[in-house]
DNA sequence: AATACTGTTCGCGA
DNA sequence: CTCGCGAACAGTAT
């Protein structure tokens, strides 16, 4: 559920092993998965690893850069070379390092690995609203005024906010008490104020459990996530909200689950 | 067996 | 601009 809890999970776990080595090879099992020239990478060493959103960069000696989105199902897992290698039909790309693999694994094909340059990098990235992390009550409002689409969709929105997909969308607003239906530019200073603490909160607390793990994401050590044993309202239909014990509802917007307290998040 | 649902995003038509 | 929908793909749950 790479969501930014988890990419930054992954980060911080591959930052401690990478760091320095050179790609020496890469294999590709399914070219869909990959994009970009190979070529342009093969012996570049990994200088420092960035995260913008849920995108995850990995930037080079060469001027070149590695890009990762793992949308639905990717996983991104290393071994040593004291570790057997586990490769499954889910794997599409491995990377041959100095001293360890990393493999990338999807089962649905949607996630990929893109080589950019840097200049290619800057413009994909710049594609992508303000990480989360960084988000402040002024560019948080601005964003919000200035539209009247339902509030939970706005927290969505790459292009406005990068990093909160569906899990982290509907845990801010639970714990913010904001119905996820409410037009953005109707939320008072106050709910902006509240929210964006619980933005905060929320991601934060995902990151320290290793985020959600309640399907195929997993740490690169293949261990999961544990975030999933703290969700406030996610997957809680019908059960007792833990404020309030009156019922979880499960509604669609935008096409995607939403799970809110009908009375603790009243429109 | 058939249907619904899933952590994401893009493109299309209204 | 916004919205809804289907598509990309594959697996699990009911």
């Amino acid at each position: 559920m790479p969501e930014l809890p988890e990419i930054e999970t992954i980060k911080r776990y591959l930052e401690k092993e990478i760091i320095d080595q050179k790609i020496k090879n890469i294999e590709i099992f399914n070219k869909r998965s990959f994009k970009g020239n190979k070529k342009n990478i093969q012996g570049a060493k990994v200088i420092r690893l960035e995260r913008k959103g849920k995108v995850l960069v990995f930037v080079l000696s060469n001027g070149y850069n590695l890009m990762f989105h793992l949308k639905m199902t990717g996983q991104i897992l290393f071994f040593n070379f004291l570790k057997k290698l586990a490769i499954d039909k889910s794997t599409r790309v491995i990377f041959i390092l100095d001293n360890s693999y990393l493999v990338f694994n999807d089962i649905r094909k949607f996630g990929w690995v893109k080589v950019v340059d840097d200049k290619n990098l800057r413009e994909e990235i710049k594609r992508l609203g303000i990480d989360a992390l960084n988000l402040t009550f002024d560019n948080l409002k601005r964003i919000l005024n200035n539209t009247k689409r339902p509030i939970k969709l706005v927290l969505m929105d790459q292009a406005k906010i990068a990093g909160i997909g569906n899990i982290y969308a509907n845990e801010s607003l639970f714990l913010a008490k904001i119905n996820p239906q409410t037009p953005a530019n109707k939320i008072s200073e106050e709910k902006i104020k509240e929210l964006l603490k619980a933005i905060i909160k929320i991601l934060k607390k995902a990151i320290k459990y290793g985020g959600t793990s309640f399907s195929l994401y997993l740490k690169p050590d293949e261990s999961k996530g544990k975030y999933q044993e703290k969700f406030l309202v996610y997957k809680r239909e019908d059960k007792k909200c833990w404020r309030c014990h009156k019922n979880i509802k499960r509604i669609i917007l935008g096409g995607r689950s939403t799970f809110y307290c009908l009375n603790c998040q009243k429109l």
